[in-house]
Formats: structure tokens, sequence, C-alpha cells
DNA sequence: AATGAATGAGGGTTCATTCAT
DNA sequence: TATGAATGAACCCTCATTCAT
């Protein structure tokens, strides 16, 4: 006896296995029906809740760059910790595959649809939202900016995913201090080596 | 009618037309039917060139990291350019886009499937070999590699795709500044200040 | 009964609006949804009015049978005029398309439904008895009946309808002539054969 | 003409089917499915024969109007049969149903699409060319068309059809008596008065 | 070597209808 | 009394792939 139960958060767990999805088997992977078994609701329910494939594959990378994990976020949020070290780590960390995945899936789609264009850079500029407060004053003499460091971050990331052997810790560190001054003079005076 | 014994520009055509199909309308918009009638092709021939269709995307891809115009390669083979400034424009320039959506989407498969990756990781070791020869006596003692700048170039291109407004060509030589020191004539070792 | 709050205008709206839609776009075009939209009604409350589809189709065409305009309503009316002129008035004329059209469907309905058959009826036995008192005295010598005129009417509408060059006035009077003797109104006393 | 590789013979069995299910259940009883089922033809093929429904409902009436049995076309045949006597029968004759309804879904479609119209068009155009020979000569002179014969017999067999007691024979041969002046060969048609 | 014909599987979507509220 | 939410069934259609020739 499946009773029919009013379900609110049907339609966060319907996006949640969207992106799922997405993540493990592409776009191509995510259908109505793979979708609808992962989220356990019938299929005849989609479309009530998603008219369109394509407004459920939007609502989910919506979903994604509204609410998903950004890695700058966390690491620029504590003020004790060196940005520089932070935009490191971030670099070097080999967790966040599924956003990484995600965010290439969102990238293909705002190449073609304006709609997405304008996630890919509500996506960019929250970055750069995130990284601007800790690091403006370092590098506003150098002509570098906050929007660059999130590119560098993010090209060094993806490269290093693929060829870590090429950016060793050595390196990316390298990187950032060229592009980022040395930022003792701000709060503490622990200068790096 | 006359029956072609051997078309060896077929193949040829059939990928250049999938590479086209996919730049344009995603990797769902080249199934065999758009591909042969874009090739002018018989469907029935398709199987024959390309067993499967997974066969026909891994070619095309191939052939993509094989053949398809890198910016880098020419930008790099002039001597006379000054390796920092062809840098700067790469990621200033709007053309290139069908290699830029098909790199996209070739990160995407590569996420998925090893085949895929590997041609990334080709596609990425020829741009730092491009890059390599002209820099690396310059930035040896920095810690930033040739790589890096593949890196840096492909992450401020993408970046500035979507928002141009954040890399002006002040910002984005900026960066190249800060990360290859002045490469005048390289005859001195010493260290920029 | 407990006091009803049945709104019979909603329900006059919704069969209007019905009938509209099959006119428009024929039977599949009218669907519950299509027809809540188009009368201004939510979706949930169609069942309400009309628990099935089928009920909502039928009461639309019992409607139309029961209420719409039928041409020969009007036509047979005034006394002064010559019902062959009108007869031959209402062939030539290019209005009442909806009607025809509904009628049409109606007729397809008939053939596979006993109700929508006694619809059918309805619109031609009312047919016949508007034609009936203006020309039953003249044409009772001659074997042809009302009902007969109203059969012919509606062949040469339809049949003028879609090949008007083979049905001009002096051949769709010719017709009438030949069915209807002189009229009787008239002074001439001379009977036909 | 010889035997073929290519199989016309599945199109045709699918065409008939089609028209089989229409005259039963309607044109929403034609899909695919229904049709591919009574064809015994795989529904995966119906496509590659007919690649929309739209196609496959329009080469079923095409065949339909083309092909099918049109009464006219064999009451005429006889040039020993008084036409006018063929005329009658054709009213009054039970059979042709299935053919009766095809017509009705055809003038229903018609009045929505051009190319059903120019279908019908067909039918009435080869139903006047029928009864033309037989009666040219003799209704010239009364400005009753062959066309007309042909709209007047298509309305009192479809009245006939659902009020049978209102069209005895003695009626419909009035009718035809009346738009036809008596026709024996001796007779040379002289003015109806 | 090459291809027209064919098809099983699955895609997105519509819809009449049910039901809890 | 109304209706928003929900859904099983079916719809049209696409497609990768097979196969006989």
């Amino acid at each position: 006896m499946t009773t029919r139960r009013y379900d609110p958060e049907r339609a966060d767990r319907i996006i949640e296995a969207t992106l799922d999805l997405i993540a493990e088997h592409g776009l191509a992977g995510a259908t109505y029906r793979t979708v609808a078994d992962a989220a356990g609701v019938p299929l005849g329910s989609m479309t009530y809740h998603f008219p369109s494939r394509g407004d459920l594959l939007f609502a989910a990378f919506s979903r994604f760059a509204d609410v998903a994990f950004t890695p700058l976020d966390d690491a620029m949020a504590d003020p004790d910790e060196d940005p520089r070290e932070q935009l490191v780590r971030i670099v070097l960390t080999d967790e966040g595959l599924r956003d990484r995945i995600l965010l290439a899936e969102l990238y293909v789609l705002s190449f073609r649809e304006e709609r997405y264009a304008e996630l890919s850079r509500d996506w960019m500029r929250r970055a750069r939202d995130a990284i601007s407060p800790r690091v403006s004053s370092v590098i506003s003499a150098s002509g570098v900016s906050p929007a660059v460091l999130d590119a560098v971050q993010e090209g060094l990331g993806l490269h290093r995913y693929f060829l870590p052997e090429e950016y060793p810790e050595s390196v990316v560190r390298a990187t950032f201090d060229a592009l980022i001054p040395a930022a003792e003079t701000h709060n503490d005076g622990g200068a790096p080596a």
C-alpha cells in the first residue's frame, strides 16, 4: 500500500540524487528514470516537481552553485590561517572530487546556455569574494586580483588532478608565493619560513 | 551507383564532423545519425568505420588531443616574442572557443574514463613542452614550473571567458609578471629584486 | 438533498472552453489540463465537476447539440423570407465554421457511441423541425421531405467548404429549385407537372 | 515490380492495420503500439517505416482516399444501370460503414490540415468524375451538377444512417427524381415544367 | 568493403485519475 | 466543497547496434 504522502523534502531529494548521478555517470546518466529510482520517487512524479528534464538539471546545478561546498569558503573563513597556505592546501587536497566533476559539467553547460553561464559566474564571484578580504590589502599594489587567485587555484587544482607529479607542494607554494607578497605585516608576525 | 572501395578521407570526415557536433551541441548531440548526416555518410557505414559510439567518440577526442590547434604551440614558436606577452595574449584572445569547449568536454570524460584522462595528460604535457624551452631558464630559480604557467593560463582563460571584466589586460599581465621574472637576456643570474 | 453549492457558471465556462478547444485543436486537444487552463479552473477541480473526461466531453457535445447555433433555426424563423433562398444562403455562407467542425467531430463520435448518435439525431430532428413548417405544404406532393432538405443542405455545405468552385450560387439554387416547387405564397397558381 | 529485397508489404500491412484501428477505435486508438501489434510488427520498426505518427496517419488516409472502395465507382460503372437507381441504392445500403467512418475522420482532419483537405478534395472529385459521364447530358439544362449529386448522396447517406425512418426508399427516390430529369435514352431531357 | 533494413531498449513527456486535506 | 499533490500507464520518438546482402 503505497500511500500518497505529502513530502515537501521530495524535491530536495530529487535534486540531491540528480547531482549524485551526474557526478557519477555524467549528464546522460541522470535521466528521469535513474533519478526517480535513486530518489525513491515514482517516475510519474518527476515531471510534477520538475516539468522538464531541463528544469531538473538546471535546478540541480542551481543548487550546486548555491549550496555546494566551496573549498574556498571554508579555507578562507579562519582568520588565523595564512590565506596563501590555505590556497596551497586546496590545490593539494584530493578531496572534493565530486564538486570538481560537477563544476566541469557546469562549465560545459555554461558554454551552451546563458543561464548556466550565469551560474558559473555566481560561483566565480563567490570564490573571489571569499578570497578578497584576506588578501586584497596585500596584493593591491601588485596588480594581481583576488579573482586571479581563484582562477590560478582552479587551474592548478585541475591540472594537478591529472598530473600530480607536475605540481608538487613546493611548486604550488612557489606559485602562490610569487602571486601573494609576504603577508606578515598584517596581523600576525609569523613569517613563513 | 559508384561504390567506394576505399575512402581514407571518410574516417577523417566522420571524425571532423563528430568534433564539430560535440562543440556545437554537446556530446549528446553527436549520435551516429547526426554525425552520419553531417559527414555525408550512410548511417549503416558508421559502425563499419567505428564499431561502437564509444570508439567514435574516443577517436574524435584522440584526434583533438593530437592534432587540434593548441594556442600555446603557435604562441611559443616565435623566439622573437616575449613568452610572457604571448601568454598574456593567449588569455586575452577571444578565439579558440571551439577548442575550449572541446577541452571542457574532454575534461568531463577524463574524470570518468582513464583513456580520456590520458588524452588530457597528453594535451597538458604538450602545452608544458611548448612553454618550457622559452621560460625554463628564467623561472628555474623561482620554483614556478612551465606546467604551472600552462595551468595558470588555462585557469585565467576560462575565468576570463565568463567574467571578462575581472581579468583586464593589466591584471593578466601582472599575473604573469609575478610568475615570470623579468625575462631580459638571461645573461646575468641576478635575481629580480 | 442538502444545500448544494453547485456553481453553474463554472461548469458553463468549462464546457464552453471544452468546445472551443475541440473546435480549434480537435478532441485530443481538449484534455483536463488544457480545458482547466482555458477556463481558468484548477486542474484538481475538473474531476469534481466532470468526474471523467468522457463525462466532460459528452457534456460539451450535449450542450453543443442543445444550445449551439443552428443556421437553420434563424434562417427559417423569418416568415417573410423564401425558405428556398434561405437554404441557398446557408449553403453559401462562410460562417459557422466552428459549428461545422464540432458537428464533424460529433459525427465521428456518433459512429462509436450510441449516446452521441442520439445527440446527432437530436440535431437532425431539430433542423428538420425548423424547415418543416415552411415547406411541408409545398413539397408534400413531391415525396421530398423537410429532412431531405436538411441532409441536402448539409451535404452541399460540407462539399462547398472544400470545393467552392463546384458549388456556385447558381448550382446551389438550381438544386433547391428542383427540390422545392415554386413557393405557393405568390400569385401564380400553376403547379409544376 | 519484380521480387524486391525491400519489402513494401510491411508498410502496406501497417497502413491497413492503421485504417482498421482508426475505423474501429478512432484516431486516438491508432497509436504506434496498437498499430504495431495489429500489423505484427515490432514497435521499433514503426518509426523506420513512418518516421512520425503524423506520417503514418497521413499515409493511411492517403491510401484510403486513393484506394479505398468508393461505392460510386462501382455503382456508376455499369452502363446498363440507371444512375438514378444506383444513387438510390447507395444511399439505402447499409454497407460501407468502415469507409463512412474513415471519411468522417478524414473530414475532421481536413478542417485542420490542408494536406488532408486536399485528400478530401481528391475524394470528392473522384466521386464527381464517376457520376458525371452518366448524368451530365441529362442534367446539364437544369443547373444541377454531378458534384451536387455526390454531395446529396453523401448528405442523405449520412443522415439516413442515423435516422433511417426519415429516409425511406420512396423519399430517397423522390429526391433523385427531382434532381435528375427522367433520364431514359429516349427522352431528350426537356424542361421540367 | 559497405550499407539499407530492422529492432530492443530506453528516452522525455503527457495525461486521466486518485486522494488527502 | 474544492483542490494541490501525486502517479501508473501509455505515448511518440531516438538511438546504438545487428544483420543480410
